[in-house]
DNA sequence: TTTGATGT
């Protein structure tokens, strides 16, 4: 009787590791649904440069590469709100999580702002104070040239909040770098730890029944003062260069449709497209 | 400052 006590112990611990586990597990997963459209981002195929982890925030979920020391994507849904503000701006933060020693002077002197993945002024306006502390996570940053980061993609960014959320009620936001097709091409190009992109870009879809959505790339070397309309691109080509399936749960049909090709229509982008830059 | 870096 003694003799089998240990045996029974191990089997209740073990009901209690797999049942605890199993729930967190579910709890998870519909945490990070409540953050998504169509599934968390997968790589098509196994590869050690398409291999992120995904760290959970307030608002958003990133996919974090240890290997590219990058976010490779940010996803967040914006709803409209009231009057949206965001209040005064924080403090970039170290993000223990990266592992990688990314202090908050780790871009100083290097020519490249910390951009923001997840931006700052939607994520707070929507999502709240604690959701937008998050956002100044280092491992919400990219290297982005000034240009780029305080012009075009600035521009961008006001686009979906202010023109694209009150238009259409809702949206559901995926963005992140993008990398020269080869790695080791480069592999030394970084600013300390962290790999340089050559691009970015950001995926804005309406979701329904009948789902709609707008895809831009933008290159680093930008001056800022472009028309939006450059950019557009296919979901298919971010895929194609980045090697992500975003939408993973989303029907081979409808995916066919969504991903495909450039359609506008109904965005109302030539509205906006031209629209200056908050600070220049 | 709806983006940031720089310098004190």
């Amino acid at each position: 009787m003694l003799r089998r006590r240990p045996l029974r112990r191990f089997a209740v611990s073990l009901l209690f590791v797999v049942v605890g586990g199993g729930l967190w597990h579910l709890q998870e997963r519909e945490l990070r649904d409540s953050l998504v459209w169509m599934g968390v981002p997968e790589w098509q195929e196994p590869s050690l440069t398409g291999f992120h982890r995904v760290l959970r925030n307030d608002g958003f979920l990133v996919g974090w590469s240890d290997l590219r020391v990058n976010p490779l994507w940010a996803s967040y849904r914006l709803q409209a709100v009231e009057s949206p503000e965001s209040g005064p701006r924080p403090a970039f933060r170290r993000d223990w999580r990266t592992l990688w020693p990314i202090g908050t002077n780790h871009y100083a002197g290097s020519g490249f702002d910390r951009g923001h993945l997840a931006p700052n002024y939607a994520i707070a306006a929507v999502h709240g104070r604690d959701a937008q502390h998050d956002t100044f996570y280092m491992s919400n940053m990219t290297p982005q040239r000034p240009d780029l980061n305080r012009r075009l993609w600035q521009r961008l960014e006001e686009v979906v909040m202010d023109h694209f959320v009150p238009r259409f009620g809702a949206v559901q936001v995926i963005t992140g770098p993008i990398f020269p097709e080869r790695f080791l091409d480069n592999v030394l190009n970084r600013v300390g730890f962290v790999e340089i992109p050559e691009a970015f870009y950001k995926i804005i879809v309406v979701p329904g029944e009948r789902p709609r959505a707008l895809a831009f790339v933008m290159p680093q070397g930008v001056r800022g003062d472009e028309s939006l309309g450059d950019y557009l691109v296919s979901i298919d080509a971010i895929e194609a260069r980045t090697g992500l399936d975003f939408f993973p749960r989303l029907p081979e049909s409808a995916a066919k449709v969504l991903e495909g090709r450039v359609d506008t229509r109904g965005w109302g982008l030539e509205e906006v497209a031209n629209r200056p830059g908050r600070f220049e």
